[in-house]
DNA sequence: GAAGATTGAGCTCTCAATCTTT
DNA sequence: AAAGATTGAGAGCTCAATCTTC
């Protein structure tokens, strides 16, 4: 029984993560949050003063037309404000509006509580390990090599 | 620096799937694939005769009405055949065509070599104990107790 | 009524194309 | 031409509602 651990310990990821996106909407979803709002909820609050669009999609590690519509509907539900910004006109600066804030101030506990219920049993250094080893991985994920051959095979 | 440890963790396992899920698109869109597409020749692969389409949800861990257009697409691409189940006329019998399967048999070492050289460098003990923590992690996270008095907090 | 499959609405995501400003 | 933001098409996901069959 020589498993290909690799394979295991991928997929294992992939499930972990499933999991918790799958759990945490069970969290946000009464408060009309979605996962990647909270997101979007967290790092503004992180930020001392405004952000660029641009900038929260880097953040986000997602495509610049994502945040688009992301802001749109939060820019609806009152939670974030677009301002222009007065040195470049071409930007947008985002900013956490009082009840984006207040929402926020209401959510993060509950998340941290989660969080540390999910890893309640779990040693430091095995959480240390796993996080080093993940660090590992998402490295190498990024850098990847590309089979070449992939492209002359089509048919 | 006494960071949150337990937070780093579970962001480090979203970020690795994360990073998985972007390159991976590299490897299956030159070939007409999405990631969750391969999962289901995946599965249909590995499996000796037919399935439901209620099995095959089971497997991926998405809601049923996902399953759905994801077997249109792929049975549109031909790779994928619906047939009715003779014992049971609510259920259809979900098979790999032979396009499927040959499909399945060019990329699949793809995968298996990208997952190496993700995971080449790492040693076997920091790969299990990995596992071992993802496994406990995921474990928890599907029992997780909600908290009771968001409803409550709510406007 | 319960179970398998489908449909429709809403959100997230990618990519390609476009528009405005730099 | 390059950069920030937007739009539209296509895919995936969830949930709620519906249809057929058990």
């Amino acid at each position: 029984m020589k498993e290909n651990l690799s394979l295991r310990l991928v997929t294992g990821v992939m499930a972990t993560a499933d999991a918790f996106l799958r759990e945490g909407q069970k969290l946000f979803r009464p408060l009309g949050l979605t996962p990647a709002q909270y997101n979007v909820l967290n790092i503004l609050a992180a930020q001392e003063g405004s952000i660029s669009q641009r900038e929260l999609g880097d953040h986000l590690v997602v495509d610049r037309s994502n945040v688009t519509g992301l802001l749109d509907r939060m820019e609806t539900a009152g939670w974030v404000r677009r301002e222009d910004d007065p040195d470049d006109r071409r930007v947008y600066r985002i900013t956490l509006t009082a009840a984006g804030r207040k929402l926020w101030t209401r959510v993060h506990p509950h998340y941290l509580e989660i969080i540390a219920q999910v890893t309640r049993g779990l040693g430091t250094p095995a959480m240390r390990d796993c996080i080093v080893t993940l660090q590992q991985l998402e490295a190498r994920a990024a850098q990847w090599k590309f089979p070449d051959d992939l492209d002359n095979e089509r048919i």
